[in-house]
DNA sequence: ATGGTTTGGGAAATCGTTTTCTCACCTGTG
DNA sequence: CACAGGTGAGAAAACGATTTCCCAAACCAT
């Protein structure tokens, strides 16, 4: 043994491997990257005293060579997580096996110089690539980007033509809702959703009226716009179902904006003596379990994919980083229906 | 022309701002770094030029010398964001000002695969620390963390006596939640939670205990335990307020185990015509806002003060990095009680 | 003037890898 | 035997910063 071996604090290095084997260093290097030539020998011998050693090569040493740094950074000011975690799950996913982490920067909407000493941590620390995210899809962060030159990809978050962005294609999960209700039977759909002031809002009522023209029909009253709270799904329910209307201009399904809206609606048939999903078929959307699960019954709704959404922007932000070319502009990914019992458990399902 | 293809423009390097100084390298670092001796002439110059070139030190070739990555990573397998979130947040907040950046790495438990790798990824990028977090605080992840050499800090995550561990002070919490409700003139508080297999639950009952004892009080009932969802706090109103219990063998006030159980409950109660707050008042746990606001009336409830838990995690995180002494053992931090109308507004408030 | 001390600033080593040269040696051919 | 071409492996130069010397010049006191 050699003076000094005994240390185990300290990391191996690939000097100690190339020691070990008893070759130089640069050999040792081309063995356990399969590059230079050499023995068949000499190259199992350094493998095998590499992984005898347990040498990991330093990343931080190979991203200084190579200027890439093997992780991306991820801006989000959702604080909540409802959307950040599914996608940065599914991020990580696509980029762990390739070595590459994630730095996580959460964004307070309140704080732009926090935000801004997060950009630049990422800058100083070379990330190969960032990725923006949000709370909602058509706003951006207090965060100045163009003087950027690392590669960008937003991810439920806005972004111009020109950028790369990927989103949920909110019309497309409208329509599967609306479609499977006119499919179970239901005639008269109506739509119950968050504030006009969302974008998604506006994609959701077209993906409603869409598919209510499909089956020949007029969209059924206004769609009613209001929050993203439970409060207004109650409170929405009172609209179109209160004592003066008669029963043949009620609905006999509404398609809500959002989980949360659905379980309010729900709750207020549920005081009003009218049941789900016998009278009245709700479809959501979000497959927010924890709402969709406690709604009684269970809420059939719409999943976004977000796992999926972070999995394929995660691919092509590896594809950026190795500098092939990505075309730029926007990807919607379908929604996909999650069915539950609030339309009727296996009604349609031959 | 493809996105992400723009200008890699090379980085500007130390050396850049020596030039433009007429310094040698040297004298341009210790400029920056505030340590050498020159005379203020020069270090003006030097900083001006950096200031000019826009330049920031590279990370990596600092890291690199120092041994030290001015990275930690949070590995968790809480995937609902409900415990990790405000925890990463409170930890970001502490260290992006010490430019000190946090990895993400969302492990599940089902993969112990991808989670190794992970840990690997951390390992290689000589993160300067590791938080191991959690969706329950009695049980750990699929990860072998002992042959690990860099600091460790759990937050919300089982670790043993010698570890280092950030807790919620459950017991005081629970306290917190019961001595509420006898100030408030309640008399029979009931106790409604979770799984008796979680350690959580046993120490809020006793929470809950002490605190009737300490009102010269047994506790009223035997705790009800079940299961963290809404569905249970539903069933267990059953139970309490069936029609054969006699009104005085009513609770009239209930702590409930997380905000879930209480909503849940709320709704049973309303179901039977059972006013809250004026015959029944309810406290939660959690502060889970979405579920708490939602609550009618809106619930009276304990927060964790998960931010700043992760605030005084991130803290402790940095002393251990700077090789300062830190003893080895559990914090339990002190829950706080947000007031609501589930109790009664201002009932107790002086 | 001389010797010692401070002062300002630069040269060079270092961190752990990768990669490009370079070179000695071997083999086969004329 | 000479020479081309191939083969295996090492030396050295990067990458970008920090830090430890080290050395002139300037300054001071005798």
């Amino acid at each position: 043994m050699f003076a000094g071996s005994a240390n185990r604090s300290a990391r191996v290095t690939i000097r100690e491997v190339a020691h070990h084997a008893g070759v130089s260093v640069s050999t040792a290097s081309k063995a356990l990257n399969g590059n230079g030539r050499m023995t068949e020998d000499t190259r199992e011998r350094i493998l095998k005293a590499a992984s005898e050693l347990q040498f990991r090569p330093n990343a931080m040493a190979r991203g200084l060579l190579k200027q890439r740094s093997f992780t991306v950074g991820l801006l989000t000011n959702d604080t909540y997580g409802r959307f950040t975690l599914p996608v940065a799950s599914g991020i990580s996913e696509a980029l762990v096996d390739e070595g590459v982490s994630v730095f996580l920067c959460p964004v307070l909407d309140n704080d732009p110089r926090r935000a801004q000493v997060n950009v630049e941590a990422m800058q100083d620390k070379c990330v190969d690539a960032l990725i923006v995210s949000g709370r909602r899809a058509d706003a951006r962060l207090p965060i100045d980007l163009a003087s950027l030159t690392m590669p960008i990809i937003h991810v439920y978050s806005e972004c111009g033509p020109n950028e790369i962005g990927f989103f949920v294609d909110e019309v497309q999960g409208a329509r599967l809702a609306v479609e499977h209700l006119y499919a179970s039977g239901r005639t008269r759909v109506a739509h119950v959703t968050g504030p006009d002031s969302f974008d998604v809002v506006a994609k959701r009522i077209a993906g409603w009226r869409e598919a209510s023209r499909a089956h020949d029909r007029d969209p059924f009253l206004q769609p009613l716009t209001g929050a993203w709270t439970e409060a207004w799904g109650f409170a929405a329910a009172e609209r179109l179902f209160a004592n003066g209307v008669p029963s043949a201009g009620r609905p006999d399904a509404v398609f809500c904006g959002n989980d949360q809206i659905a379980r309010g609606l729900a709750d207020a048939l549920a005081l009003r003596g009218i049941k789900v999903p016998e009278d009245v078929a709700i479809v959501g959307f979000d497959n927010w379990e924890i709402f969709a699960d406690a709604v009684r019954p269970p809420l059939t709704t719409i999943d976004m994919n977000l796992v999926e959404l972070g999995r394929q922007a995660g691919q092509t932000l590896l594809e950026l980083i190795e500098g092939r070319p990505v075309a730029p502009g926007h990807r919607y990914l379908p929604c996909r229906l999650i069915q539950r019992r609030s339309c009727g458990a296996g009604r349609d399902m031959s």
